[in-house]
RNA sequence: GGGGGCGUGGUCUAGCGGCCUAGGACACCGGCCUUUCACGCCGGGGAUCGCGGGUUCGAAUCCCGUCGCCCCUACCA
């Protein structure tokens, strides 16, 4: 995150507590509303961290302090105040990830730092922070490494001493373009809502762009606080992969216990969800929202996937059907053995393949192919509802 | 144009002069398991480490050059 949550937070690490400001990656002014929207997708991250106060762009008597304190480094320019940089030798920034960068101060500009309608630029407000708040690290986007020099040539003219800056490498979209907050990243706030879990997307997330050693993969929180390691992020930019993060998350999502798992999916669901229809589900899901589409036929009887339907309900399956819904009727008990040895009776005496009877049960109860177990399922469902469905589909057999 | 950054299989990475005939993960392919789809397990293909020089007994690892991509060069952030 980058430019301007314009606040600073307090992260506790192993190497103790330091002051830190994070940045927002958009190009624009900080709203009240998305710097809400950033201190909520850190919240669901469940990050540990403690507000400090924002910066106040409006605060033209400390602004005007700080560029009188600069004395003759800056100069009047048509309404505007300007930073006069020295046309000979070099700054060096102290950048935990790339090491000390040297940049020759004559290929800097005099720059801008307070408009002529007396608002601060950028450069001038985040400097002035940096020093009022007593930052000592800026973790930031690798774009604004470039612009580092002037803020640090702000800060040294204010007889202040550079915090330590990290410019993270940008990620991009599998388009290969940056990812910003309308592509992905907003994204934590649409990966929430796509049903990725928290404690997956942050060690999804830490992933990306740093390695702990050559095979290990799967990171608590805890041990992410203890072995990550700025020192160790990779300078080049990476492509974010949801399919990985699809895959991690499905290993995160079997590791929940049932009833945990059942709360997070009523929470993003809004509506109550039966314990059983979780923990059928639960090893067939990636995502959060994976389980809808995978049970909801256990709540509300769902139409004929038309397709399905062609593939299975063909060669006789009617008749396997009506000898499995025979055999419902009576097994005993009407949970998931009792169904079982009901169903493999049919297909003993019937002498077909196993699919061939699952399957047109399957599709009669959910409407398609795919499904959890089907023995689980139909317990699930109850014995009434079943029967229901199945006779529904054979109305649909006979007529179509 | 100037300045800065980056460059290991399709993707994320490990690697910091010999243990690398380049390791792991996602994806992909095949097999097993099997009631579907997944999960899980087993196996496989795929990288001359951007390219070219140099240093060295030895380089993905050090140096130089070169190419490509990105960033800054705004009274944007």
């Amino acid at each position: 995150m980058r430019t301007a949550l314009y606040n600073w937070l307090l992260a506790r690490g192993s190497g103790g507590t330091f002051v830190l400001r994070i940045e927002d990656t958009d190009r624009e002014r900080s709203t009240p509303e998305n710097i809400e929207q950033i201190l909520d997708a850190l919240r669901w991250l469940e990050l540990d961290w403690d507000e400090g106060p924002f910066s106040q762009w409006e605060r033209r008597e400390r602004h005007a302090e700080a560029i009188e304190s600069m004395g003759d480094h800056v100069y009047e320019d048509d309404g505007a105040i300007r930073f006069r940089v020295p046309d000979e030798g070099d700054i060096a920034v102290r950048d935990v990830i790339r090491g000390e960068v040297r940049f020759p101060l004559s290929a800097l500009n005099d720059f801008v730092i307070r408009r002529s309608d007396g608002s601060p630029l950028y450069n001038l407000a985040v400097a002035v922070d940096d020093l009022d708040m007593g930052i000592t690290h800026v973790v930031r986007g690798d774009d604004h490494l470039s612009n580092t020099p002037r803020q640090a040539l702000m800060l040294q003219a204010m007889g202040a001493e550079p915090p330590v800056y990290a410019h993270l490498p940008l990620l991009h979209g599998p388009d290969g373009k940056k990812l910003s907050k309308r592509h992905g990243a907003a994204s934590v706030q649409e990966l929430r809502a796509a049903g990725y879990l928290p404690e997956a997307v942050v060690n999804y997330l830490a992933l990306l762009g740093w390695g702990y050693d050559e095979s290990t993969t799967f990171f608590t929180a805890g041990e992410l606080v203890e072995r990550f390691a700025l020192e160790r992020v990779s300078k080049n930019p990476a492509v974010f992969d949801e399919q990985k993060l699809r895959w991690m998350n499905g290993r995160y999502l079997r590791e929940l216990p049932a009833d945990d798992l059942r709360a997070r999916l009523e929470a993003l669901l809004g509506r109550e969800v039966p314990p059983a229809a979780v923990e059928i589900s639960q090893e067939k899901m990636q995502t959060l929202t994976d389980f809808w589409d995978l049970s909801k036929f256990l709540v509300e009887p769902q139409g004929f996937d038309e397709k399905a339907w062609r593939k299975v309900m063909r060669d006789g399956a009617p008749e396997r059907l009506r000898a499995a819904r025979v055999a419902l009727e009576t097994a005993e008990p009407f949970d998931a053995e009792g169904v079982e040895a009901a169903l493999r009776g049919v297909v003993e005496s019937l002498d077909v393949k196993p699919g061939e009877v699952f399957q047109p049960v399957r599709v009669a109860i959910s409407g398609t192919t795919v499904s959890p177990g089907i023995f689980e399922s139909v317990a699930v469902l109850g014995r009434e509802e079943t029967i229901a469905r199945i006779d529904t589909a054979l109305r649909k057999a006979d007529t179509g």
